[in-house]
DNA sequence: CATATCTACAACCATATGGTTGTACGTTAC
DNA sequence: GTAACGTACAACCATATGGTTGTAGATATG
């Protein structure tokens, strides 16, 4: 069953802000605590305005969202961006269960017509 | 526990070959029957070169498999690669439930104090 | 053999990506 | 108020990406 009705873009925003690995180490990090922006360029050998790209690329993919504290801007983990993500998968290993079914139901019916 | 031992680069590469709805879809088609390259290229409104560079990423990404049969090349799904990125983001819940599990414990140590 | 089919691959183009530096602006601290 | 800090954003650069067309080679079919 399809509960996420996520649209194409989204779910392309999401594997594509997955498809790195600076920026799966920040989602790692923000799940596990907050961290500032400047908090977490700390972490790279990359300059404060790269980190914030990642930043920007991981909240527009729903992985990430920012809040501002004074001047600083608290970055967090979002779990259900990544839920949605898993479940995607879920649903393509679902497919070919499926499938693996209907191969041995076909080779169980073969097995019948040679009684 | 971390089963996989994926390199960096291969879970680049995994994710990145996800972020495309063609290649999405490709991978849907192939885990469900065999096609040929030029099979799946009739399936698209692009050049019979464009969907063979989508195959070749996936199969970078060790998410299909392409296997010569006469003139045509048979392009099979490979669940193993989705099931190593689903465990992936596996892992992700599973830090982030710590943390929850380590908030809770906070919280309840935080309700003794009070005590 | 001749022809059609399927694949491989190079060259090219426009746009996206991941990085940089520089500048500007709001917020905190002294 | 001034200096330092944290952020935002523009401009720029090199490389990657997703598409195209064109050419060539291998395999099947008449």
């Amino acid at each position: 069953m399809v509960v996420d009705m996520l649209s194409e873009d989204e779910v392309d925003r999401l594997f594509q802000a997955l498809a790195d690995a600076t920026r799966r180490d920040i989602v790692a990090r923000v799940l596990i605590a907050e961290y500032s922006v400047s908090g977490l360029a700390e972490q790279y050998d990359m300059s404060f305005a790269a980190v914030q790209k990642h930043v920007a690329v991981l909240e527009r993919a729903s992985l990430v969202t920012k809040e501002r504290r004074g001047r600083e801007q608290i970055v967090r983990g979002q779990v259900d961006g990544v839920q949605k993500a898993r479940r995607l998968l879920d649903e393509y290993e679902e497919i070919w269960r499926q499938r693996v079914d209907r191969i041995t139901d076909i080779l169980a019916a073969d097995a019948q017509d040679e009684d």
